[in-house]
DNA sequence: AATTGACGGTGCGGTAGCGCACACAGGGGG
DNA sequence: CCCCCTGTGTGCGCTACCGCACCGTCAATT
């Protein structure tokens, strides 16, 4: 592989596009790009990490469930981040667990790889550190989200969030794992879905929701998108 | 102070507690106790953060409002932590703010002091990333609870989370501001203590809280309390 | 002793979301 | 071609919580 293809390949994860190329050129050699299908457990909750994950064209969820099978999802992620974070954070374990809401690849890298970066407390690592806090912001939002925001908002949001994650502007989701993200009952999401689709903005099938018009969904969403996209701007951008 | 009356005061931290001798000694010249008064706001949102706080007898809430107002505590932090951890992660800004929510005190410490230290890379360091974790837990669950329990065991959480960080059985609280935390209305939380006050378990009177059986709330919390109480014995204990 | 303000109790109608149940439709596999 | 499974629509009664409003009570101040 030449060096272009080599930068033009990790540019589509935007957390390593971000890195210097001599970090890159380091950790090259434990980069292994895989395919992720829907609904795959990267990370189960309670059990050690043995690798990190750089999603490309993929998506996951990292999610958190109750005794009783309620859920709710804690962040979002795709080519803007990483999942594993709890891994430079402790030996143990991660008290969530990670699910692949939207089939495609991700760059793996295991954990000695990553180790052995990150100590070296450079740009991986500052990085890192920066990249927990849009974590953070984007959980925090989600919990106050969660108590004040009716499912209709909520929904837009998670589309939002899902559409900016996504290559193009259909999503491969049915009303009931949506749900689940939104920690709601499935009626709730055909119900919100159903006014959406109603005011023309997005379009669903059995399981694919197509999305006419982002601007539509943009002026229903509630304040916690913005705020989080900006964060995620802010730690990618300028 | 002789080496002993410095161990002892520290103690009262307990992430301090757990440092090794050696880097608390490099410490201690940036150490400084503080007062800190019921409501005082510590950290400003998108501001930028000046000092880090280690409370010994203060307790303080990390807290995200929205645009109408409407809030929710994100986590609560006291002697088993500390705040500002938004510094080391971003130069920018802190996305919640910080409000004291029991009066005591707290070791300061300026942000040059603490990231001459951390950036050595060693046992701050690595324990900073476990409270980070830790932190995560907490506020994970309590995104979850938001949304699936109800403000009878929201409350019981709550309470006993204080009680942890508390000197003592007595917490100084009106309904209203309990409110605030939990993201309800003043009514929703005076009805669910009058239960717990009608079942014996607490006594309050004008803004004080007596708590008469922790046992009776652990038998009424949700899952959420045990599980983020654990993640915080793992990170200081055994 | 009187006043004032903070704190907590209560009541009422409204509603968002819940649990449950069932009906209907598309589409893939036998 | 039929069947069945998955995904979606709808209806019904229920509950928790909301917004609002008002009232008693305690405590601190003067």
């Amino acid at each position: 592989m030449s060096v272009n293809e080599f930068e033009q390949t990790l540019n589509l994860n935007l957390l390593l596009k971000s890195l210097p190329r001599d970090v890159l050129l380091r950790m090259w050699s434990g980069l292994e790009l895989v395919d992720l299908k829907m609904g795959q457990v990267l990370h189960e909750a309670s059990q050690s990490i043995s690798s990190v994950y750089f999603p490309t064209t993929a998506v996951a969820s990292m999610f958190c469930v109750l005794e009783n099978k309620d859920s709710a999802e804690i962040a979002i992620v795709g080519n803007e981040g990483m999942l594993g974070v709890f891994l430079f954070m402790s030996q143990h374990a991660s008290p969530s667990f990670t699910v692949v809401q939207a089939a495609g690849q991700a760059y793996r890298l295991d954990v000695s790889k990553f180790n052995s970066e990150f100590y070296r407390a450079g740009p991986l690592f500052k990085l890192m550190l920066r990249y927990i806090q849009a974590l953070i912001t984007q959980m925090t939002q989600n919990a106050v989200c969660n108590r004040h925001h009716s499912i209709d908002q909520q929904l837009c949001r998670w589309l939002l969030l899902s559409l900016d994650r996504s290559q193009n502007n259909e999503l491969v989701m049915t009303h009931e794992q949506i749900s689940a993200m939104l920690g709601v009952r499935r009626v709730g999401v055909t119900v919100a879905a159903g006014k959406l689709q109603a005011a023309g903005l997005i379009l669903y099938h059995r399981g694919k929701i197509l999305v006419l018009s982002r601007r539509g969904l943009e002026a229903r969403v509630c304040e916690c998108y913005p705020l989080v996209q900006r964060e995620f701007e802010c730690l990618l951008g300028k």
